[in-house]
RNA sequence: AGUCAGUUAGCUCAGUGGUAGAGCACUACCUUGACACGGUAGGGGUCAACAGUUCAAAUCUGUUACUGACUACCA
């Protein structure tokens, strides 16, 4: 079989995936198992309008490791992937392309025609993130394929939204709410985001109080909010300002009067201590408002510009020219004190980054304070969901939702679930299933819906249960009773309390069920300077980019392996190492395909080896097997990550291979032979299974290729599906196996190859001078190294192995010692540098001497033999005698040296 | 302002009480029939500082410094 000298990428991917898609491996239903315990996990949906990051990389990696683990262990898995309808986003980028196309805006073409546009572009670009899911390998079920506003799930929002309502947990009311002027919606606090402005001025105006000369000096940030003031307050116990509490002030530019009024909100200590109260245009000034039953006097438009309340002279103003001429018009009063520099922090739109105006409007609202004790009393009395990483993420969850204020749950548009309300003529609210519910309520057909969509992630909200099935009138269905509660949900800290509080949460209240056991929460992928990534840093490193240079499953293992909950930075440098051991595990199995003649894939060759060797990779093996069955069920990924690396690449190559390569490469056609080359076949076979829920398509290239393999090898639950290693049995290891004799032996012989590297390297040997070895050691030693005589010689470039009780070498040999008290030595006459061979065992006999000083001082403390545990003392006394039973043969090396 | 996290080799990061680890980078040697995307052998860290608990601290506690995240407020 002819096999190129490295991986390429592209070909493995170009062709695994459709196979095992056109196959339907991915489905639950491959499982023929009816007993199988099922898996499941949904995807965290992704923007319909979005594209993949690097951040959506680590997380799906996360999943589908998670999932094809889980699938080749016999489970009934099912990995369910769906988009999201992402109202805001999704129809600004629609408005925006209608404008470029059609210089057009959406209020031109009307509502139905718009949202039409929408669905045509769902359509058209929909499935880039679909496809790029694809080419990330992501095992996931397409026939259960959702989307947030397909018929069943938006079924699902109009069933929640009545019962909520029914039950009064939903409302509808006027509160000062966050207003983008830009998008002319309202916005939840969660989707406003803070910018700080260097260059914000704190105004101080004067405002005169009646029947007097004392003005009354206030502070703003927005001098335009002062046309709809409706009082000052000051501090009860300030002294400054207690005789005009009760006063009147004579509100400028507006002719109106203003009460001075007493309330404890009022800082003394920050800025003048009195404070302009404008009810309808900020959120504690509205408090303040209803303490003091003051009139909401709202002075701005939906889009930020002044209104009639405002005044002739500020009507039609956009708010900051309004803030520039309500300053003009102070100092021409000469009511302006000052204007100081101020940094302030001000609240912006999360998508189009324009001020949120706070603004008082109707809205809807949902009630918080039962739901949010269900998910409260689930974490109290089941500490659920279970965060991976636990610390932080459980604390700022809880502590989140105790403090969870009322969600605002519609918005001013057009994309989205339409809010199921009707209105009659007198302006009275039906909230119904459907138009024709609500008509036999209001016995009348002249009713208007609300124009108002709900907030994206009220029908996210839902995702772990309306995916499955349930619509509120279907609520029991095969793949809930199956796949609900699911597994783990694997998801960003940015959207704890977006999504996932919520999913809980409405998972208590309408399945009765928590939607999830686990939540694994990963970091944050930052770019190579810890920067976090983003448009406008132009930092952004895109995964597909990767793909190409390094392929999929280099990136995925890098991303697996980098994953600890913490965030971190990304580096090139990572995944090259990644695409390196691609390469490795690659060219592993070649040498294997190259000498495979007369062998296939066979357990039966784990369990009856007999060479140490053997022994001891089938142990590595093993324990590598249970290392990372145990780490995986923990989420350790990175745990996972390096026990394979380090066995694959140190155990199987650096020594397996070397240390089997002359029997398995050998002429000479033998049974001996076949059996060697079975087992080193079995044992790469076994680790590519091992390997594939994090290199799936490297893996089934590979595995692809192995003679014989054929779906015998599959997990007992998918016998009759078409081969593939993503079927095949996952090793769980077998702790008869393990042989820690093999494994300390086998330590010796590589310490005494490595100590003879060692000399070469320091002595300058040429690669081609092949020395004699001399050994001496105890009988027991001297047996394992007779029996692997011809992999020292080998490794070790040595012509031949003399070993006895005692060493009789002549003085011009550089010489070393093993653990247990071995010595050995390398006759190197006309080769051996004295003063280095001195230099090279005084340096080792420092070392010893010095670990050997510090054990001893430990030994020598009274309260530690007293007080640590026996093995501690007994192992810390055999180390003491190791030391000194090396330190002894090195002293005797260096007098033979003088 | 509050809460939390981090500070370990030149770089990126593992490591939750018992002799400091990985990858990359670095040095020397090596085209040894799987792989130079490779091999062998090396060098390099008083685990941010200080104090405490303990027979024993990178690991537990406290304080400080710096970095970062989140939440709230900001007239």
């Amino acid at each position: 079989m002819e096999i190129p000298k490295s991986y390429n990428p592209k070909e493995a991917e170009a062709t695994h995936y459709q196979t095992w898609e056109a196959n339907n491996c991915f489905a639950p239903e491959i499982n023929e198992n009816p007993n199988a315990k099922p898996f499941s996990i949904v995807i965290p949906p992704p923007n319909v309008t979005g594209s993949l990051h690097i951040g959506h990389a680590l997380q799906h990696t996360l999943m589908d490791v998670l999932t094809r683990w889980k699938r080749m262990l016999g489970y009934r898995t099912l990995f369910l992937v769906g988009v999201d309808h992402a109202g805001i986003s999704t129809q600004l980028m629609v408005t925006r392309q209608l404008k470029k196309d059609e210089h057009k805006m959406p209020p031109d073409i009307g509502r139905e025609a718009f949202v039409e546009k929408v669905w045509a572009w769902k359509n058209r670009y929909g499935d880039t993130i679909t496809n790029q899911i694809r080419r990330e390998g992501l095992s996931v079920d397409w026939s259960r394929e959702r989307f947030t506003m397909d018929e069943s799930l938006s079924k699902a929002v109009r069933e929640v939204f009545v019962r909520l309502y029914e039950e009064g947990w939903i409302y509808r009311g006027k509160r000062i709410v966050n207003w983008c002027p830009k998008d002319k919606t309202v916005l939840s606090d969660l989707e406003v985001k803070e910018e700080t402005k260097k260059d914000g001025k704190l105004f101080y105006l004067n405002y005169p109080v009646k029947d007097s000369d004392v003005k009354l000096t206030v502070a703003t940030t927005r001098p335009e909010t002062m046309l709809g003031d409706a009082a000052v307050a000051v501090n009860p116990d300030d002294e400054r300002y207690r005789d005009l509490i009760g006063k009147t002030i004579e509100l400028p530019l507006t002719g109106r009067e203003i009460p001075i009024i007493a309330d404890e909100y009022v800082d003394t200590n920050f800025g003048t201590g009195a404070v302009k109260i404008t009810p309808a245009h900020d959120p504690n000034d509205y408090e303040i408002g209803l303490r003091h039953d003051l009139p909401q006097i709202s002075v701005m438009n939906q889009d930020a510009t002044m209104n009639a309340e405002a005044g002739a002279e500020f009507e039609g103003l956009e708010r900051y020219k309004a803030r520039e001429k309500v300053v003009e018009k102070f100092e021409e009063l000469g009511l302006l004190e000052k204007i100081d520099d101020y940094e302030m922090v001000l609240p912006v739109c999360e998508r189009c980054k324009t001020v949120v105006e706070p603004f008082l409007s109707e809205q809807w609202f949902v009630k918080m304070s039962e739901m949010r004790d269900l998910a409260l009393d689930l974490m109290r009395t089941e500490e659920s969901p279970h965060f991976y990483p636990r610390v932080p993420h459980e604390k700022v969850y809880t502590v989140w939702l105790e403090n969870l204020k009322d969600w605002t749950i519609s918005r001013q548009l057009w994309w989205g679930h339409q809010i199921p309300a009707w209105y009659d003529e007198a302006g009275n609210i039906y909230v119904a299933r459907t138009k024709e519910a609500a008509m036999e309520q209001a016995k009348t057909a002249k009713l208007m819906q609300d124009a108002d969509v709900l907030d994206t992630w009220f029908s996210s909200a839902l995702w772990a249960f309306s995916t499955l099935g349930w619509d509120g009138e279907t609520t029991e269905t095969e793949d809930l009773k199956l796949f609900y509660p699911t597994d783990v949900l694997v998801t960003g800290r940015d959207i704890i309390f977006l999504w996932v509080s919520r999913m809980v949460m409405s998972g208590l209240k309408f399945t009765g069920e928590k939607p999830f056991k686990d939540v694994i929460i990963h970091g944050t992928v930052l770019d190579k300077n810890g920067q976090r990534m983003s448009k406008t840093k132009g930092n952004g490193v895109d995964p597909l980019d990767v793909f190409d240079k390094y392929g999929v499953d280099a990136t995925r293992i890098t991303l697996a392996g980098s994953s600890t909950g913490v965030d971190f930075a990304w580096r090139d440098e990572k995944v090259e190492s990644f695409r390196n051991f691609a390469n490795k595990i690659w060219n592993a199995t070649r040498f294997c395909l190259m000498n495979s003649e007369g062998a296939k894939v066979d357990a039966a060759s784990l369990t009856n080896a007999e060479s140490l060797n053997d022994r001891w990779i089938i142990s590595r093996l093993n324990k590598t097997t249970f290392a990372l069955n145990k780490a995986l069920a923990t989420y350790q990924f990175h745990e996972a990550v390096q026990i394979l690396y380090h066995f694959f690449w140190d155990d199987f190559c650096d020594w397996y291979i070397e240390l089997v390569k002359d029997e398995i490469t050998s002429d000479t056609v033998n049974t001996k032979r076949d059996a060697a080359r079975t087992r080193i076949l079995t044992i790469l076979e076994q680790a590519l299974r091992l390997l594939h829920p994090f290199m799936p398509f490297l893996t089934e290239e590979l595995w692809q290729k192995l003679p014989e393999v054929s779906s015998k090898l599959h997990n007992d639950a998918y016998q009759n599906a078409p081969q593939t290693i993503m079927l095949a049995d996952f090793p769980t290891g077998d702790a008869a196996l393990t042989d820690e004799r093999a494994e300390s032996e086998m330590q010796i012989v590589i310490e005494l190859i490595s100590k003879v590297r060692n000399i070469r390297a320091e002595m300058n040997i040429k690669p081609g001078d092949k020395p004699a070895i001399h050994v001496a050691a105890n009988i027991d030693l001297q047996k394992i190294f007779q029996s692997n005589e011809a992999q020292i010689l080998k490794l070790a470039r040595a012509e031949k192995l003399q070993i006895a009780e005692s060493l009789d070498v002549p003085k011009a040999s550089a010489k070393a010692v093993l653990t247990g008290g071995a010595e050995i030595a390398l006759p190197l006459e006309g080769l051996i540098d004295f003063a280095k061979e001195g230099e090279r065992l005084k340096n080792q006999f420092e070392k010893l001497n010095v670990e050997g000083e510090r054990l001893n001082g430990q030994l020598s403390n009274r309260s530690f033999v007293e007080k640590a545990p026996e093995e501690k003392v007994s192992d810390l006394r055999a180390r003491i005698a190791e030391i000194n039973l090396q330190k002894r043969a090195l002293e005797q090396n260096l007098d033979a040296l003088l």
